[in-house]
RNA sequence: GAUUCCGUAGCUCAGCUGGUAGAGCAAUACACUUUUAAUGUAUGGGUCCUGGGUUCGAAUCCCAGCGGGAUCACCA
């Protein structure tokens, strides 16, 4: 970022003035009455021509095209691009032509916006326009848009540098139309998932996201600091102990889409904040749940895409309900050969071992399952799996099973070889609960630093009561990132974080003024390279007094010479 | 955090073993009444990411830094 203007900046900015010097207002502030659309005149005008008649429009300019007296414009508005026919005496009905011949062809630039009143009708080539009759400057663009040019789907010049789109996510969204039709899907994705859990009476709630304890995930926070308290605070990891708590409270179905941050690496499927839906239903246990969830991908993936298949590169993922269900002991015997159900932590180091899987003595009997699981056998999950009945060690919140000694009621839903949600028969035992927080803590002093706290008020609230429940975690990013068939995260959030930009340090007019130079030297001196005061300084000053003659030259400034007495000025 | 590739005009990109910085689009000027990414002619536009080094000479070679991508590690 720099505060210098090139060359096409500083052209706009003398077209702006101009239009006001004209009388017209760059940037108005009365409403436009807006009565079409391009999509609606795309598709409709053909079988409705009467409905076309003295329309209003408004959008971008996104081309233009002069022939003379008359000009053809591309406008882009929200719901894509239509041509625009301008004909000098049409818009400009008198004898003062100004409004065509400078305003239209002079001070308007690409990325103006501009609202446009007239009839539709077809071209001799075939192509639907509109006879523009009037036409109202609605704001002045000063940055240069780049030019993308579309024609049969072939796109040339595209914008595609990652850094370009991600840092200036607006002029990606105006240049790339796909993109802004991959966020639409995005938010089609949450509504539908909303719709599905309003319909069966869920809440929609909304829990606190600065924490004084990080609970309900194992991950690294971030922290901040409370002034006014005086205390340390965490933004949340998870909402799931809240959530429990208006369980606890007497809801019987809460949701939340939870806007979680972990202070963790970044990569095409990570970002330091990322959004979790979390819902907990009570009275029921995680065999409803599978069958909730296969309903609702079904459901998102039709309400995203009209039907229940997904292309995911070059795989076709089918949403439709059921989806198999297999357990993670038998996972791991299909995909290695090794039977780890009777296993303890010796044993399965053994298998670790075997199978070339490094493992350190922090590890339990939990994380080493998780280890084998997710090194030989995730992968191998592309259509949705419910992988089931986790060991009791790696699922701290997690109810017993009701039949399998060590287990726990949970599943996660792999799709595309990747974890997208993760779900148990919640545990409502506080006595239970207390001793799998103790045991987390013991994890914690062998060096596990994933291993969870102890959050005492959701014990307490637990000793209150809470109802048998089962509650699911849906990563909302990964979901978007399948149903949009995106390969990176940054593609699916609008603004994915960043290492700062760096603004280029510049010195103002005033600073130079300050220095003693004159108005009408300081973009020559710009132009030298010396856009600090610090480098003026460090200049040498007979060299900066030569070459300001020089530049005068190149740069063709009708300027007197500054006397070499007052150039030495600006060097004290 | 590690490895690796990349950084040249407003945008997309050339620029070979070091020898005066290029093209297309965009911009500016002029001409032109229906063009389909794209009318014609002419013109202007550069801190070759930054800082060192090697060299008579560096966009190019070397070192360090900054920013980004990819792969890996951590994680959802």
């Amino acid at each position: 970022m720099s505060n210098i203007l090139s060359e096409q900046e500083i052209l706009r900015r003398e077209a702006l003035s101009q239009l006001i010097s004209l009388g017209i207002d760059p940037y108005p502030a009365e409403a436009f009455e807006v009565n079409a659309n391009a999509k609606d005149i795309s598709e409709n005008y053909e079988r409705d021509k009467l409905n076309y008649k003295n329309i209003s429009i408004a959008g971008r300019m996104m081309s233009r095209r002069v022939m003379g007296n008359a000009s053809f414009i591309e406008l882009q508005d929200a719901t894509g691009r239509v041509q625009v026919y301008l004909k000098r005496d049409d818009l400009c009905p008198t004898d003062d032509k100004t409004l065509y011949n400078t305003v239209f062809k002079k001070l308007l630039d690409i990325g103006d916006f501009i609202g446009i009143r007239g009839d539709v009708f077809t071209t001799q080539t075939g192509t639907i326009s509109i006879h523009a009759t009037e036409l109202k400057v609605l704001a002045k663009s000063l940055k240069p848009l780049p030019i993308v040019k579309e024609a049969d789907g072939k796109v040339f010049d595209a914008v595609t540098d990652p850094e370009f789109r991600y840092r200036q996510r607006y002029v990606d969204l105006v240049v790339n139309p796909h993109v802004r039709e991959t966020f639409t899907k995005v938010t089609k994705i949450k509504s539908a998932i909303r719709s599905f859990l309003d319909e069966q009476g869920a809440l929609e709630v909304d829990t606190p996201v600065l924490q004084s304890i990080p609970g309900g995930a194992a991950a690294r926070p971030f922290t901040t600091h409370h002034n006014a308290l005086d205390i340390p605070l965490y933004l949340r990891i998870a909402n799931e102990l809240y959530l429990k708590r208006l369980i606890v409270g007497g809801y019987d179905w809460v949701y939340e889409f939870s806007r979680n941050f972990r202070n963790e690496g970044m990569d095409r499927t990570h970002n330091p904040e990322f959004t979790v839906l979390e819902f907990y239903v009570a009275y029921k246990d995680y065999l409803w749940m599978m069958d909730t969830t296969e309903q609702l991908f079904e459901r998102v993936a039709l309400a995203t895409n009209g039907r229940t298949t997904v292309q995911v590169g070059n795989k076709e993922i089918n949403f439709a309900a059921p989806y198999k269900r297999i357990s993670i002991y038998d996972a791991i015997k299909e995909h290695t050969g090794f039977d780890v159900s009777s296993l303890n932590e010796d044993g399965l180091r053994e298998v670790c071992v075997k199978l070339n899987i490094p493992v350190d003595t922090s590890m339990g009997k939990g994380k080493l399952i998780d280890e084998i699981f997710g090194e030989k056998c995730e992968h191998h999950y592309i259509q949705p799996t419910f992988i089931i009945d986790y060991p009791v060690e790696m699922s701290p919140l997690t109810k017993k099973h009701r039949s399998k000694e060590g287990l726990v009621e949970r599943f996660e839903l792999m799709v595309n070889g990747k974890e997208l949600a993760n779900a148990y028969t919640e545990l409502n035992d506080p006595i239970d609960q207390l001793q799998r927080f103790e045991d987390q803590l013991k994890l914690m002093e062998r060096g596990d630093d994933e291993a969870m706290f102890i959050d005492y008020d959701f014990l307490r609230a637990l000793e209150y009561g809470m109802p048998p429940t089962s509650g699911i975690g849906i990563g909302i990013d990964r979901l978007a990132m399948l149903m949009t068939n995106q390969v990176s995260i940054q593609d699916v959030l609008f603004f994915p974080q960043m290492r700062p930009e760096k603004v280029i340090k510049s010195a103002s007019i005033t600073d130079y003024e300050a220095q003693g130079v004159p108005a009408a030297w300081i973009p020559v001196l710009q132009k030298m390279g010396l856009n600090t005061i610090e480098a003026l300084k460090a200049a040498n000053p007979n060299k900066v007094f030569n070459d300001l003659g020089g530049m005068r030259k190149k740069m063709k400034l009708e300027i007197n010479m500054p006397s070499k007495e007052e150039v030495m000025a600006w060097f004290e």
